[in-house]
DNA sequence: CGGCTCGATAGGTTATGACTATGGCTGGTT
DNA sequence: AACCAGCCATAGTCATAACCTATCGAGCCG
């Protein structure tokens, strides 16, 4: 059985009139004809009765017409679902950014992307690096943001920034008079981190792994707004990433925010998503949303 | 589109895997594979993404699989409706009878009809010969059972009994106590007759064409039993169809009936339907029963 | 009777769906 | 690092299904 063959049943069901029916299906009346008794035939039941200048339906006929007409109805729903679908810059579409990318970095992209994008309804969920690509991997999430590199296997991968490490330190610190902070003044310091898990921690470790400084074993911050609160506190010092300085989260309440002398250490935060994913014009769409802004506000 | 790209489509979207859909599809991997595309380029958007290693729906993909899933049931309530609807001997059929016969006829088949036909509801008409002619060509009745002849244009006809004329007269009328009667015998009796368009009306008046009868212009009765009570109250003589005198409709309350001397006067009932009836099966197993019943019973 | 309407049939062409063989990518194994 | 296996896509070929035009034949009507 077949939608076309419905089709012709239902059109001849109409209008009682096998070349009137034909005509509406655009096709011949033979066509017609032999379709709907190859309808007749497949079913094992006549559908209509062919009178002399008049076409019945049969009474199995009169019982699957309004079948026929439900399914016809709903095909066209999916065609027509389909086509609202069609445009690739409408939907939702998963987007997961890491802990210390998100909070910071949506405030400032978030009225381009709904100018840019106003079709489009974008489901935010945060993770830290690992859950995130396991998650992306998964097909849970379409879209994340995170701090390159990341490993590249079945993943399509764009930069999206720079964004350049600050120190913050507490009002009191002798480092919050001087200009600029050079990595070497950190020696000696104890540096406050975030637990295990982000991103952030490695990399902070990383770009003071040239001198001598010493983690606070004691605290391990869960978030960046901990990490500052601990740093107001004069329990140490520490690296923030350049977004979760700006705005309401600058200098004050205790602490003092310094930006490094050159060369000014800093990490790339860049989009991943399936190579395969098939909302690939949507994802250019928002990366696309946040480079602009991005190197327009810097 | 089509149903079968659906099954496709359903098949893959539960195994997530195109050699396992394809198998349980029973087509080649690449026949499926083509077919998806095709689909999915009709709709114009992805319905799956290809990962390496998983198969999965996409957000389009996901919202179309239920009406995918319930088109395809629907198609198979309908040939399982048609497979029901299969037996010819079963469903509805539209009979009609004219008034000079069903009432009589009907008592005496309705045991066999049952017995022999039971999955098939008989819907019962009763139409004067004109109106149930029309109605038989109109569709509205599939058999009609009557007295023969028939104008015969698109319709079958089939004989199935013969049906003598008796002679209805008071209990004190001088033909009461011969045991047969002659049609001659009738000459000068005032013959009782049914409202026009009745044909045993017509029936009668051919039988008694030789003779002279003069007709009771006052009174034309609507039915067989208004008649009978006209006869028994004495305003004149009648012809009934031998049928209408058995069990409970013989003589006694004040009326005596009469079977005639040979040759016995008779007409054809038979049945008719549209020579284009989708019904034909079930019509003539009516036919039979109807048949065997008036042999056995004449 | 002849012409008209309308569905069925016949014969030929095109389009579609199906197959096998093969290619390319990915991921795990030796 | 090279190889192999799994899996989907592609290429090329073929059978069939669907379509067309032309024509037939039955009923209806003037």
């Amino acid at each position: 059985m077949n939608l076309r063959d419905l089709r012709y049943f239902v059109a001849l069901a109409e209008s009682r009139h096998f070349g009137k029916a034909a005509e509406r299906c655009f096709v011949s009346q033979p066509t017609l004809s032999a379709q709907i008794k190859k309808l007749e035939n497949y079913l094992g039941v006549q559908l209509l009765e062919r009178q002399p200048r008049k076409v019945t339906l049969t009474e199995t006929g009169q019982k699957i017409l309004p079948l026929a007409r439900r399914i016809l109805q709903e095909s066209d729903e999916i065609v027509s679902l389909a086509r609202n679908e069609h445009d690739p810059l409408s939907g939702k579409l998963k987007v997961a950014f890491i802990p210390t990318i998100g909070p910071y970095l949506l405030p400032l992209v978030a009225r381009k992307l709904r100018k840019q994008l106003p079709r489009l309804k974008l489901m935010l969920y945060e993770y830290q690096t690992q859950s995130l690509l396991e998650r992306l991997r998964a097909g849970e999430v379409e879209l994340g943001v995170l701090a390159l590199p990341v490993p590249m296997d079945g993943l399509e991968v764009r930069e999206l920034y720079d964004e350049a490490f600050t120190v913050a330190v507490p009002n009191q610190h002798t480092l919050a008079k001087k200009p600029h902070v050079k990595i070497d003044d950190l020696t000696g310091e104890t540096l406050l981190l975030l637990e295990d898990g982000h991103c952030l921690r490695d990399q902070a470790l990383d770009v003071c792994s040239m001198i001598d400084v010493k983690e606070n074993d004691d605290y391990r911050a869960t978030s960046l707004e901990t990490l500052r609160q601990m740093v107001a506190a004069g329990l140490g010092i520490t690296l923030l990433p350049e977004l979760a300085t700006r705005g309401p989260f600058g200098s004050g309440h205790g602490l003092a925010v310094k930006s490094f002398a050159k060369p000014v250490p800093s990490r790339t935060v860049g989009a991943v998503w399936r190579r395969s994913s098939a909302r690939s014009e949507a994802i250019n769409a928002v990366c696309d949303a946040i480079r602009t802004t991005m190197s327009e506000k810097s």
